[in-house]
DNA sequence: GGTAGTGTACTGGTTCACTGGTACACCACC
DNA sequence: GGTGGTGTACCAGTGAACCAGTACACTACC
């Protein structure tokens, strides 16, 4: 598992942090039962604070996608690759609701907004907001 | 013109009223031409800092809805109902952009998110995120 | 039991966005 | 020219988010 972050990002580096580590989970790439990275070992690869990937950690364990046993490590619970997948499942639902009601609020019809995700559809892998 | 702000709110209030004139503007409420109320006259109507109102409207002023006559008010510009309601539009198109971003990176098909858009139209005018 | 690994609690500093208070510069009108 | 309206510049306070330093508690292993 290669993980970055980019210090300069809008986004924290400890939800930066989560979202990659929620992507591995989901991906396959961190299986059940698998080890996480130790926060220490981790925050010496990105080069931050140990607290800053435990905090991204705890959020984890909140997700119930890791689960920690002191003094060993944190390991990927058994339910942790369902949990990331339905998680990007629900923000993109979030994110379309937003979407549907701003398109609403500014006059657009039904068919209007299908051509316009049409529209942005085959630019899906753009080009911003890659980790350069 | 009947403006509200929610100070608990998580948007900024000169957010608020930034985006309720450009909606005003769009909607033909406030045609080009027309003074909008003095910093003066909405913060004490809104019960907030005149600078809180001016930041709104100096954002309007780059943006090109409004300009400024020192000393007599801020007017509504002749492009300025147009360049709201394709502001509306703009705002649209990238929150559609960052969506299907999303749906893609979570392993939707194109089919999945139509069927997530048509499920959530209906919904347009949900429950959450009113102003009380 | 010592050692080296693990996660975690507490605390402090830094930065930034937001808001408000005050004073200033301008214009219309009497 | 005085008065009362306008927008605006400057500065201070507040609060939250983020991150790092340090010390602690725990576990496995020799």
């Amino acid at each position: 598992m290669r993980l970055r972050v980019s210090p300069d990002s809008a986004v924290p580096i400890y939800e930066q942090i989560l979202s990659q580590v929620v992507f591995a989970v989901a991906a396959g790439d961190l299986p059940a039962g698998e080890a996480v990275p130790s926060v220490r070992e981790l925050s010496q690869q990105l080069i931050v604070n140990a607290n800053t990937v435990a905090r991204a950690y705890q959020e984890l364990e909140r997700l119930g996608v890791v689960e920690a046993r002191r003094g060993v490590g944190m390991f990927v619970t058994d339910g942790g690759p369902k949990v990331c997948r339905d998680r990007r499942k629900v923000l993109v639902r979030d994110r379309v609701r937003e979407t549907v009601r701003e398109a609403a609020a500014a006059g657009l019809s039904a068919e209007e907004l299908r051509q316009l995700v049409d529209d942005e559809w085959p630019r899906r892998n753009g080009t911003a907001k890659t980790p350069h």
